[in-house]
DNA sequence: TTCGGATTGTTCGATATTTGACATTCCTGT
DNA sequence: ACAGGAATGTCAAATATCGAACAATCCGAA
């Protein structure tokens, strides 16, 4: 598992897991046994490439150690991570599931070791195991609402109004005071505005006691009241 | 199935399958056979509310005539409108498989007659028929990809490489001329900006000799140029 | 405790977009 | 052929955001 602060309730895990597809984790735990103990280990140097986006999928990763990032290359060259993942973390499922090629690149960030699960085994093991394949199905189903609903939260209005859903949305929508793990960087790159905007935004939501604003983190009073303010 | 131009080759279909999950369709005749043959019809007069976002999910729907829209009650008790569904279309599938709350309304906009097909009724199906559920693994995985895809490209940046990228994705990335059936109006409402925006920077990728425009239809020349317009 | 890198808070001129409006074109039904 | 509604093309003042920069705060490692 990533670094995901559970330890404290309130607390929601930061994007990474809604970016990125990590199905893997939804797997029973006889399924991923299976699936880990023939998959193959191998290491990578830091910046060195393990996937390329567009390419057919062979198998999917699950990270043993260290850090990998998943995103696009720019045609400048540069690297747009939408990713950071860390050991117990998984990527790459959707291309097998779905026979097309990757959406994404695939980077080391530092030396990591990468466990890759071959697309033939995931399937057999999949159609050996119907409840399994009902488990992905749900999860799949949950996280193709959740970046509908995100989708749909940041598509248009001011950037106070688009700030105010996807705040409400990450905070899970209830009646609870919800503490979200994000940095305003994070935010900004969903909103897909500047840092500066973003933080404008957050500061007018602040004022107007929506939100408490702290280091990484945002304090959602009432997450359901956001959703509303959203779609004003 | 819904009104999709598939009579003139490099014509794609409209938004509608992308923002709304219709995985009905992904299932093999026998299944849907089946669940057709169970399911009970019902009608609906204009307007008339047939689903609440945030409701538990007690079936789907599969749509026998008439249309019926797809989205979400603003604040003010305007309608936003996420997808417009015709005979054959269906809608509400997450909700089940996720056993997550309804995340859309959903409206007759006319007369229509509405199947439902309940929850109990599909997992009965999907158990009985592993290819089945397969299926709709791949369905539901591709479109993720899509989706995710989506978000990435209309995200951050100008609009113009915004919009070069929704284009290029909407054409299918390749090398061939595609021409893509929307409204100047459905690009805007993806990107999230006014329709002067969005006609101001498809007149300048027209400009640029990308594009070509014409009545709710944009000709893209080589989708796979747009693509890396879009990644600049 | 200190240091260094990451993150947040803020500012302002430049640039982009919105808004509201009007004109023109397109398409479908009668 | 005509009418009406939908869609497109265009414009300019008002408003929002970007971009670059600097200062302040936070956190983790040594």
């Amino acid at each position: 598992m990533s670094n995901i602060e559970q330890s404290e309730p309130g607390i929601t895990p930061p994007l990474r897991s809604l970016l990125s597809a990590m199905l893997f984790e939804a797997l029973p735990d006889s399924a991923r046994r299976q699936l880990r103990d023939h998959a193959p280990v191998q290491s990578f140097t830091d910046g060195q490439l393990i996937h390329q986006r567009g390419t057919a999928p062979d198998g999917f990763c699950l990270i043993e150690e260290g850090t990998v990032s998943v995103g696009q290359f720019l045609a400048s060259g540069e690297f747009r991570s939408v990713a950071l993942l860390g050991p117990g973390d998984s990527y790459g499922e959707l291309a097998i599931l779905s026979r097309r090629p990757r959406i994404v690149d695939s980077l080391a960030r530092g030396p990591a070791r990468v466990r890759f699960i071959g697309g033939a085994l995931f399937e057999r093991v999949l159609a050996s195991d119907p409840a399994a394949m009902r488990a992905l199905l749900g999860a799949m189903a949950a996280q193709l609402q959740e970046t509908l609903d995100l989708l749909a939260g940041i598509r248009s209005g001011t950037t106070l109004a688009r700030a105010a859903g996807l705040l409400g949305n990450l905070a899970g929508g209830g009646h609870q005071p919800r503490t979200v793990t994000i940095t305003q960087q994070e935010i900004a790159d969903l909103l897909g505005v500047t840092r500066a905007t973003a933080n404008a935004a957050l500061a007018r939501l602040e004022k107007n006691g929506l939100i408490a604003r702290s280091y990484r983190a945002i304090t959602v009073h009432e997450p359901a009241r956001l959703r509303i303010r959203a779609l004003e």
